[in-house]
DNA sequence: CGAATTTGACCAGCGC
DNA sequence: GCGCTGGTCAAATTCG
């Protein structure tokens, strides 16, 4: 298990042959003496510097001064082999076997290295592709719902808003998310225009029930529950290219109140005790705007009762207060990444259960529910939530993970995956973190396949931070606008 | 008194 | 066709 997951922080760090190098080192000389000071794998992620060091040879090695790596890998080699094995007969075989060995050893992760990178290129070509068949659909949809809906400026902005954060992994610039602290009455001043007010939103599914549905049926491929099949009968063309109408995106998080506020406004209208746990699930649909077709599942983990599973459906069809915005794009991703995965793989299906069956370690990232009816993406985020970095620590319980969330330290400890443009939107040390968050977040999902990790450790952060009395009462009440909220946990999928 | 929650009834999908 | 289960509805109840 551990080790599992250390080799998917070598692979989400990109850095596949000294990962394999340490992994197979790691193998070959488990009967060691490991109090030699034998490379560990962890020592390569314990802090960001020795990330930097070894993606900088990684990146060497691309460049081609090959020297870099050789020496490293040499060296790396000659320690392991020698720190103990004491399988020399003699000392003078030593030196030749040594290095025989070590270029042995070297030939094979050039050739490792060659083959994982063709790998890490097809999963990422596969991935812009579909990503830019998602961008032109929304586009094509965006402009033909313009040309039609000249007169409704308000839905159609919030539309091209929405394929705009899609297609700019930068939040918009409207979205100030670098204080946290931020009260969402200001926040959503701020990122919402006057005519993104509820009351203009709440119009838009009544009179144009088809303009946003289609859209975000078009842009994430989500269903709808039973409350949207008239609109998929408004709009059936636009719903028979979608595979799954059904796509939900669960939410793993410990928490000892009954909900987790992740921003939004629900209204609980059902309580079922669910077989095979005898704690109830509750049923919660989403308030903040009329006809919003969102809803949750809320329900206590029949394992560990501390463990609050949140299983969001449907998309918001109105603004998000920045709080929930963020998350928002951040689960809709993953859920939209885990419907590309499904619709073009066929073995994507329940009975499979790999998510990514052109990843080696996809099984531990993502897999999908064999029990559910829909694809489901879980992220879990029951690692303890006040640490900086929860998803470094090894998980307490190794019942099921089905997104790991090791190698999240390459996505806020390292800038790998954060282009420039994202980074230099963060400009407050105050919020920072948070910014930070959503600028790494939608640069991960534009431009890495481990998406996964990187909406958990987004997550992550934000439920980190500290709860404040935080009762009974927080299905979102509280992050109306008007009271003061912060984006404790923000697990919200809705409208990109 | 209005809003939110509770809870039993109802409905649809699915497997046998 | 029947029963089981998940999901939703809506009247009753509770709360602020």
């Amino acid at each position: 298990m551990e080790k599992h997951g250390r080799e998917l922080m070598f692979l989400h760090s990109g850095d596949f042959p000294l990962g394999s190098s340490c992994a197979s080192d790691h193998e070959n000389n488990s009967s060691i003496d490991h109090s030699k000071p034998v490379i560990k794998e962890v020592d390569f992620f314990s802090s960001s510097d020795r990330i930097d060091a070894v993606l900088s040879r990684d990146q060497d090695t691309k460049n081609g001064s090959s020297s870099t790596l050789v020496n490293t890998l040499v060296n790396t080699g000659l320690n392991l082999h020698t720190s103990g094995s004491g399988t020399w007969k003699t000392e003078s075989d030593k030196p030749n076997s040594e290095l025989s060995i070590a270029q042995i050893e070297l030939d094979r992760l050039h050739n490792e290295n060659k083959k994982l990178k063709i790998m890490l290129d097809q999963v990422t070509r596969s991935y812009k592709d579909l990503q830019t068949q998602l961008l032109m659909a929304i586009q094509k949809q965006a402009y033909g719902n313009r040309e039609e809906q000249k007169g409704d400026q308000s839905g159609m902005s919030s539309a091209i808003m929405s394929a705009q954060q899609l297609q700019d992994p930068r939040p918009p610039a409207t979205l100030d998310v670098s204080d946290p602290s931020m009260s969402d009455e200001k926040t959503q001043e701020v990122s919402a225009s006057p005519t993104h007010t509820t009351d203009a939103m709440s119009q838009i599914p009544a009179k144009q029930p088809s303009i946003e549905d289609r859209l975000d049926q078009t842009s994430q491929s989500w269903g709808f529950s039973k409350s949207s099949k008239l609109d998929q009968g408004k709009s059936g063309d636009q719903v028979h290219d979608v595979p799954f109408r059904k796509a939900r995106v669960s939410v793993r998080a410990r928490s000892e109140a009954p909900l987790i506020s992740d921003g939004c406004q629900w209204r609980k209208y059902g309580q079922k005790m669910a077989k095979g746990n005898p704690c109830p699930r509750a049923y919660y649909r989403c308030t903040m705007a009329v006809g919003c077709p969102v809803r949750k599942q809320v329900q206590r983990c029949v394992e560990d009762k501390t463990i609050l599973i949140t299983t969001y459906e449907g998309n918001h069809n109105h603004p998000l207060p920045p709080a929930a915005t963020a998350m928002a794009n951040t689960t809709s991703a993953a859920a939209t990444m885990l419907l590309s995965g499904s619709t073009t793989s066929k073995e994507s299906t329940p009975s499979s259960n790999n998510f990514f069956p052109s990843l080696p370690y996809a099984s531990t990232m993502a897999t999908l529910s064999a029990s559910a009816p829909f694809p489901t993406i879980t992220l879990d985020l029951t690692q303890s939530p006040s640490t900086a970095m929860p998803f470094l620590r090894v998980p307490q319980s190794p019942a099921t993970f089905p997104i790991s969330l090791h190698g999240c330290s390459q996505l806020l400890g390292h800038p790998i995956y954060v282009p420039p443009k994202a980074q230099a939107i963060t400009t407050s040390p105050l919020g920072q973190r948070h910014a930070s968050v959503v600028d790494t977040v939608t640069a991960a999902i534009a431009s890495d396949p481990n998406f996964t990790a990187a909406v958990a450790a987004a997550i992550s952060s934000i439920i980190g931070a500290p709860r404040s009395g935080d009762g009974a009462d927080n299905n979102g009440v509280s992050a109306m606008p008007g009271s003061p909220q912060l984006p404790q946990s923000c697990t919200t999928f809705s409208t990109i």
